[in-house]
RNA sequence: UGGGGCGUAGCCAAGUGGUAAGGCAGGGGAUUUUGAUUCCCCCAUGCGGAGGUUCGAACCCUCCCGCCCCAGCCA
């Protein structure tokens, strides 16, 4: 296969092969896809899928991609959501230009229509409870029994409808229903409603409408309006589009979109349902929408991950009808690929402890040259101060070490990175027995890390000159769930307790708080991080975005 | 038991009659001043199961099994 068929294929899937065949068949001028989000939540990696798929195929096929809210219930949206999501769709790199429309922008005409529906025998007013409409509506096996108001005459029924528009009735005492088969196998032909009285305060709106339309009556309705070649929606509307089609071939709408259902994203340690991750936040699980370990967008762009990973890990992981749960790993990988390529190297240790070198002079220093970048030389190097007393990882050091562990323990030699080789020639304890400083002495002949006579170090270490080091905040992350396939139920049950991990009295090279706000960075040997919002200028705040691939640990985990 | 979908490796996922792509994970090795990166190699006699059609079946036919969704005036 050559290398253009290869990257031909990449991102192919059968909603894209459909898209295809249609603008060959000369079908449409041209695609027009949407991304409909309803403004009662912040948008997750769930929605990126969906975003990426929508205005992905618009891209490819030289189309456009409408933002559409889904703005039909008052009763739960919000102006606040409407603003977070538009900046969390540009944050992923997409653009709708001028393709900003709202449900409530067609709310005149969809009216109208409903109009037409009642004149012609096809909807009508129905003044049954809602239990008694849930009771009448029948099971998953026997059919449901018609509303005694059924077959009311267009009059009356169009007198009622527009009572219900005037603020006539109080919430829930009347609904405007499709008149289509209360015997369907399929519930959602058994008579939908079309219109329910909401009296509420609508973000766009206002108090201009005491009745709103369903989901149901609204989307299609609107996509016509909107010209939307492919209405591109989740595998459970699958048994929505009878009704879709049911409505779009009874009324005079200028096009009649197709609907094609792709499966929705789950992954391993996540739940991706905007119930959970709003009780997540209302009942302070977390610290908000962008808590760093949340599945929001606005959580993984604070928590450092970059779009362009998020996009590689749509990319990767295909678009299909099979209902999947993809391995976190597989986002790891994508984050780990893309801020490898891209992020400088830094020097950082989040839980120092104090070395003194015993023969390095007393009161004295040294410029050394650290790379910011190993495979990329244009990165350019930075310099990096080396004295007497300096700090190392608590956990490069071990009293009593097992025998694959090559790091610092006593009597062994290892290489600070870009400065001298060390010894660790005795340890000191506090009254406890806690291990406080280590005394060591380095070879002045190993400066920048290379021995004159050849001989090896099994290790590498980071550290930080006392002296320069600047303290930091430093917060660590895991999964928020400890189950790999959290209930959705019971969520609170699967919370994982140690999902954040806070350290105070981390520190970092004074180039790191010279960078830039919002540039992730890779801490040598620990992971990608980036500055956290919190920071200010006396306490700088970093998040670990996610940490380095580590086969060392896993070996020593996988065998325990 | 009604209607609608889906079953290809541990996880995603191509392939839709010509003899099982790719990625993640995993295993092994090389390089390495990050136990990182990079680079090699391995990883389905098998496509939910059983029959059938065919020179040939993951793809076609029949039956069976399993999983998901639908009984909101949510989307």
């Amino acid at each position: 296969m050559t290398a253009e068929l290869e990257q031909a294929d990449a991102g192919r899937d059968f909603i894209r092969d459909i898209v295809q065949a249609d603008l060959e068949a000369n079908k449409h001028a041209g695609v027009v896809t949407r991304f409909p989000p309803e403004p009662n939540g912040y948008l997750h990696i769930g929605h990126a899928k969906s975003i990426a798929l929508n205005f992905g195929i618009a891209q490819e096929f030289g189309g456009k991609c409408h933002l559409r809210f889904d703005d039909t219930n008052p009763a739960r949206e919000e102006q606040e959501y409407i603003d977070a999501i538009q900046r969390d769709v540009r944050w992923l790199g997409f653009d709708w230009g001028e393709n900003l429309f709202y449900a409530s922008d067609y709310f005149d005409q969809l009216f109208a229509w409903a109009e037409d529906l009642i004149r012609a025998g096809l909807a009508y007013v129905d003044d049954q409870s809602q239990d008694d409409i849930r009771l009448s509506r029948g099971t998953l096996t026997e059919p449901g029994k018609n509303s005694p108001f059924r077959d009311r005459g267009v009059e009356e029924n169009l007198d009622l409808f527009r009572r219900m528009k005037a603020g006539e009735f109080p919430n829930g005492a009347r609904v405007l229903r499709a008149r289509i088969d209360m015997a369907s196998g399929n519930i959602n032909l058994r008579d939908p409603v079309l219109y329910r009285i909401i009296h509420a305060e609508h973000p766009r709106t206002g108090k201009a409408w005491s009745i709103y339309p369903s989901y149901d009556y609204a989307h299609g309705q609107s996509d016509a309006i909107e010209g939307i070649t492919h209405s591109i929606c989740t595998l459970e509307f699958e048994d929505h589009r009878p009704l879709y089609d049911w409505l779009l071939d009874r009324l005079p709408v200028p096009s009649h979109p197709r609907q094609y259902e792709f499966a929705r994203l789950n992954l391993t340690y996540t739940l991706l349902s905007k119930r959970v991750l709003t009780e997540l936040v209302r009942g302070g699980h977390v610290s908000g929408w962008d808590d760093p370990r949340m599945p929001t967008i606005a959580g993984v762009r604070r928590r450092g991950v970059p779009a362009e990973a998020l996009r590689e890990f749509i990319r990767r992981i295909g678009v299909a009808k099979s209902n999947s749960v993809v391995d976190l790993g597989m986002l790891e990988f994508c984050i780990r690929e893309v801020l490898n390529r891209t992020t400088p190297r830094r020097l950082a240790v989040l839980r120092p402890l104090k070395v003194v070198i015993e023969n390095y002079p007393e009161g004295e220093s040294e410029e050394l040259e650290a790379i910011n970048h190993p495979d990329d030389p244009s990165a350019g190097t930075r310099p990096i101060r080396f004295g007497r007393e300096i700090y190392i990882e608590r956990d490069d050091f071990m009293e009593d070490p097992p025998k694959k562990f090559f790091r610092l323990s006593p009597g062994k030699e290892v290489r600070l990175r870009y400065a001298y080789f060390i010894t660790c020639r005795e340890v000191v304890k506090n009254a406890s027995g806690d291990v406080v400083e280590l005394r060591c002495t380095y070879d002045p002949a190993t400066r920048g890390g290379h021995a004159p006579d050849g001989r090896k170090v099994k290790a590498t270490m980071h550290w930080l000159s006392a002296e320069t080091a600047q303290p930091a905040e430093i917060r660590l992350y895991e999964q928020l769930f400890s189950n790999p396939s959290p209930t959705a139920a019971n969520f609170a049950a699967d919370l994982n307790p140690n999902s954040l991990e806070v350290l105070r009295d981390a520190r970092i090279e004074p180039a790191i708080a010279a960078g830039s706000d919002a540039a992730p960075m890779q801490f040598e040997r620990q992971g990608y991080f980036v500055r956290d919002p919190d920071s200010t200028p006396e306490r700088l705040v970093f998040n670990r975005t996610i940490g380095l691939r580590d086969t060392f640990a896993k070996e020593v985990t996988g065998k325990k």
